[in-house]
DNA sequence: ACTAAACAGGACTCATGCGATCCTATATGT
DNA sequence: ACATATAGGATCGCATGAGTCCTGTTTAGT
């Protein structure tokens, strides 16, 4: 169905809900309750995102989750890329060259360029926008048009 | 990774490989041997590949499989559609309600259009974009602006 | 100083679903 | 009639996603 996985799906739920509360920390148990959402889970979840930059964390009491940026600068592209790694749809398409057919490759370049534009929908959509509660249709007008003239 | 299934991958391989060969009737065989793939896999996604109406059929003795229609009339979404079924990035974007978090599903509306956005940018590559080794950056032109103004 | 709260990191288990195969039935050209 | 194809379904194994647990480390409050 080219879905995201489950909880990658998580994820995104946990950084919408912290752009929602604009105190400083949010525990992760915290968070388990709001979204009804196994806590080991979420747990394991802020960890990653914290590894990928996306929030900041304070230990001890009284500590807990907050976003590293402000929502409208963090992009669901970036959610995802935390979770799961790089916007790829297919394996060769990373360039590892584990790919069973390398024939006609020309294939292989237009994944490419097709996994790119799905990566330019999903980071045309911010976490503020999640919140906003009226995303209409993607604006496409923030495309990076780079048509290399090869 | 966001990526989409390996059988998924071998279908547009097969899609791209049949609007080469201008050939009426290419068996499952003869594909699986230009495209280094097991053979009854090959059977099985053009069998699929058939119930979805993209490819059509001649049983027999000199028989085998065809486009449907012209390889500039079918795109990478509807192969993956008939793989995967709808693009639908999360559970809930379906719409079924077995969602968790059903609490905040401003999300579930939001991720519909993500999703929407996503298959638009699949729709707009055809099979002969992909056989025309010069995809350079996917035109966003055509897209199907609706802003419903609920 | 001591204790409780909270994050950090990793190992481990379990289930789902993908990927691959095989078998039988049906159609068609020689 | 026979060889060559597809049609459809059942089955099987395994990779990976999803969830849990354990052990450390840091910090606030008393």
């Amino acid at each position: 169905m080219l879905r995201i996985a489950k909880l990658t799906d998580y994820a995104t739920g946990l950084m919408t809900q912290m752009a929602h509360q604009p105190e400083r920390w949010v525990s992760a148990q915290q968070l388990a309750l709001e979204l009804n959402l196994p806590a080991p889970t979420v747990a394991r979840l802020l960890k990653q995102l914290g590894r990928a930059g996306l929030v900041v964390s304070q230990r001890g009491k009284g500590g807990g989750y907050g976003l590293a940026r402000p929502a409208r600068e963090i992009s669901v592209a970036e959610v995802i890329a935390a979770i799961e790694g790089p916007v790829a749809l297919t394996e060769c398409a990373l360039g590892d060259g584990r790919c069973s057919l390398e024939r006609d490759c020309a294939t292989r370049a237009n994944w490419r360029v097709i996994s790119q534009a799905v990566q330019v929908a999903l980071e045309a959509v911010s976490l503020a926008d999640m919140t906003a509660q009226r995303l209409h249709a993607i604006q496409f007008s923030s495309l990076h048009h780079q048509p290399r003239k090869a």
